[in-house]
DNA sequence: ACCGTGGTTAGCTTTC
DNA sequence: GAAAGCTAACCACGGT
């Protein structure tokens, strides 16, 4: 719909446009990204497996992993609202040039 | 309906009911499963940006993001297609007794 | 950071700001949304059980519930997948310029 | 892996066991169960994106929808919790024999 | 520069 | 108690 995003594929030297691919190269940098993002995401699945695995445990051992949510989340809360109180800060500093 | 979870901290020796903690043990432990979270959770955040990264490179060397994302997306659907194909045939082997 | 939100309630003509209802107009208009809403979610709930009703006959005449759930959620797989290669197809039409 | 679940799919007159089906019947019949669920699926689908619009009418008449989405939960609690103590009445109604 | 939108993720409910 | 499906909040992106 828009002008600007009229080549979804980059070109190479090849000097006639509108054509997807030269040579093959272009398709092989396509999947090389799919191909490392796939493979970051498995490891963010493992890692949230793993998450899930410690919240057993934790479980296992008596505690209620409702509640360990409950203080998992509030503690990024408190780290989020921290952090932005500092930026504020750092801005009234910047603000009366003591950045 | 009911609330079966009563005690959200397990006890430990202690006579008494309705402790929270007893010699701060307990307190440890969920610490430590907290913080376990935690940092787990930060490598998935870390994750997650640098497969940001990735889509922001592909874009840089001229492909479309979006497009890049379908890709990822069908894909992914895929395997999940081919799993849950692979379970559907499991289920009808052990529903004829070939299980 | 800032709160945007401030006003929930939108105002009328009143001239005075930080009022939470005038003539009781936008309380009224507030309840009708939330009628609305709420009629329609319990029609998706009756649905849901009549959902659920069906699966119940099916296993009542002697069908595996959750061969059928599987095959369900087969189904819908592949219809999201078939939407999805679609609009693949038109994302990449309207990349080389065929949109 | 339960001895229950032998066979998902129920059999006709047939003699010999172990068989998926007879004469296309139990197909047919699978066939009706799964498009049924699905019609229905689709409608409750249909009132999801209709409660999806009408958060955006309010939206755009000035509202805010987490606020409404807030009140229509409590108003769901509210009517849950009456419905729990109305069940609880008639419990000790009965119990006193007066149901 | 803002709004709206779509996608992503976490939390809840229900099922087995 | 575990697993899955559904729902609701969150976020980032593109369009206007």
């Amino acid at each position: 719909m828009s002008e600007a995003n009229v080549t979804s594929f980059p070109q190479g030297d090849s000097s006639e446009a509108e054509t997807k691919d030269v040579g093959g190269i272009t398709g092989e940098r396509l999947k090389a990204f799919v191909e490392r993002i796939e493979r970051l995401e498995e490891e963010k699945k493992a890692l949230a497996e793993d998450i899930k695995e410690i919240y057993g445990e934790a479980k296992a051992t008596g505690f209620d992993s409702k509640t360990i949510r409950k203080i998992v989340g509030l503690r990024k809360l408190d780290s989020e609202k921290r952090r932005e109180e500092e930026e504020l800060l750092e801005l009234y500093k910047s603000a009366i040039g003591m950045g």
